[in-house]
DNA sequence: AAAATAGTGTCTATAAGACATTATAGA
DNA sequence: TCTATAATGTCTTATAGACACTATTTT
């Protein structure tokens, strides 16, 4: 029941955000090879003893204002981290309360995840303050003490993006617009290293089928001829896009419903 | 970036939370025959001129205090409405907040939803306080003007139980442990009315074959007889139960994975 | 030729979907 | 005999999964 109480206006809510992107690496060698690809996350390092847990790194946060909403608050850190303005995808992955969570009392958080390309970050450094930020392994970043509980909120970030990955079609947040059926394959394995799959079949699966729509289609130029790459390997490979179905996936009969 | 700001400690955060149960009608007639079922919510109002919107209809919901995490805070408002305190499903759905969505102020709202066995609720308008208290229909709930953005707020509640009953087993949250097929065919469909297949093919695609686990498998008395029920229908008919198996599912591959 | 990725082809078991039919029990 | 649900059976066809093989381009 809602009590009938007089309210004291709280200064905002607090908004932390786990900013994931995935980074390509060349491997050096003598042909042209598959970049490697690791998951990372964007953490932040406050120095000032001011701070609860000065020294330790974490999520990016602040606090959202009554002049706001939660996502727009989410969009302007992600802002004020990477600088960063463009369209890019941002979930509400919780919201989260215990006792004794903050030593500074009563403090909630609403915790969000941004998938960003790793174009977009190229200027990280150069548009943060004077603040210390860094992209980390996600395995990491795991592995380190972070302030606060934000271990437990970025394990489930993490596991929401992994499980989006596999429902829903948010690797084209980490692809160009046209992609190789390769780099898809390992975009996914990237996010959810379990999944693991014969290419050949994994490409059929993808295409669609008499009975089935495709989740992607050829990539064809204005001329209508296929398009195709040569960044991952000397052979040109051909370019695929997301055909825009998004299949919605059920338990009880394995087809889409 | 975390400003650096004294804090002013709120009161708490505002919970909501829509209950949803199934109530089946027995049908009249001379012959047994399968109840309908509908999705129902409950819902509240409060008629006090004190509260924003006298006189309507809305999502119980309170102050979650420091004391307390949020999803305790949601078991609270679940015992309060319902006097229910037994082992009941409670999903956090999203926080909101924006500029005017509360006439008196900076008001935030984590929603949570609860699925609740109909014979938990029995004993509903003797267990609750002065405040009217109802279940309704959920398309009647959804055609009403709720009190603030209620209704926005139900839409995504439903929205996320409908997704959770087609790619989880929360079905079973509204079943006895033991139920017939045509029990759990029902319950889908009163959640997803867009549900439908061939009861018989439904059946065989719950059960385990040659190279997939079960969703589903027959009930077996102590004896290793088969469970039977006569409930629905003259012919006894086959009890089944969850396997335990959740599956988890994955829009390249239709396997599992 | 070597290296690396790209792409094709084929075979088989299986299960999905459509549909028809039979069974059971009580009124 | 009627009503309602329960249960079984069958046929066809697509396709998932396994696996082997060929192709292309640059160094």
């Amino acid at each position: 029941m809602k009590p009938t109480k007089t309210y004291r206006t709280p200064d905002g809510l607090p908004v932390d955000i786990a900013i994931f992107t995935i980074r390509s690496r060349t491997k050096p060698g003598n042909y042209k090879t598959l970049a490697d690809r690791r998951l990372n996350v964007l953490l932040v390092r406050r120095s000032r003893s001011s701070e609860a847990y000065p020294g330790y790194w974490a999520l990016p946060g602040g606090f959202s204002d009554e002049n706001e909403t939660l996502l727009e608050a989410a969009y302007r850190e992600l802002k004020e981290e990477t600088n960063v303005d463009r369209e890019v995808r941002i979930e509400q992955i919780k919201t989260v309360y215990y006792p004794g969570r903050d030593p500074r009392g009563w403090m909630p958080s609403v915790v969000y995840a941004a998938l960003v390309k790793e174009e977009y970050l190229l200027n990280l450094a150069a548009d943060t303050d004077a603040d210390e930020v860094a992209l980390f392994d996600i395995e990491e970043a795991l592995g380190m003490k972070l302030a606060f509980d934000h271990n437990d909120l970025l394990k489930d970030a993490l596991a929401f993006v992994r499980a989006q990955m596999m429902t829903t079609t948010i690797a084209k947040e980490f692809l160009p617009d046209e992609f190789t059926i390769r780099e898809l394959y390992q975009v996914i394995r990237t996010v959810v290293p379990g999944f693991e799959e014969d290419i050949a079949n994994f490409k059929r699966n993808l295409l669609a089928t008499k009975t089935r729509q495709g989740l992607i289609e050829e990539a064809r130029g204005e001329d209508g001829k296929p398009m195709t790459t040569d960044r991952n390997s000397n052979r040109p490979a051909q370019l695929y896009r997301f055909s825009g179905y998004e299949p919605r996936i059920s338990i009880y009969n394995s087809g889409m419903f």
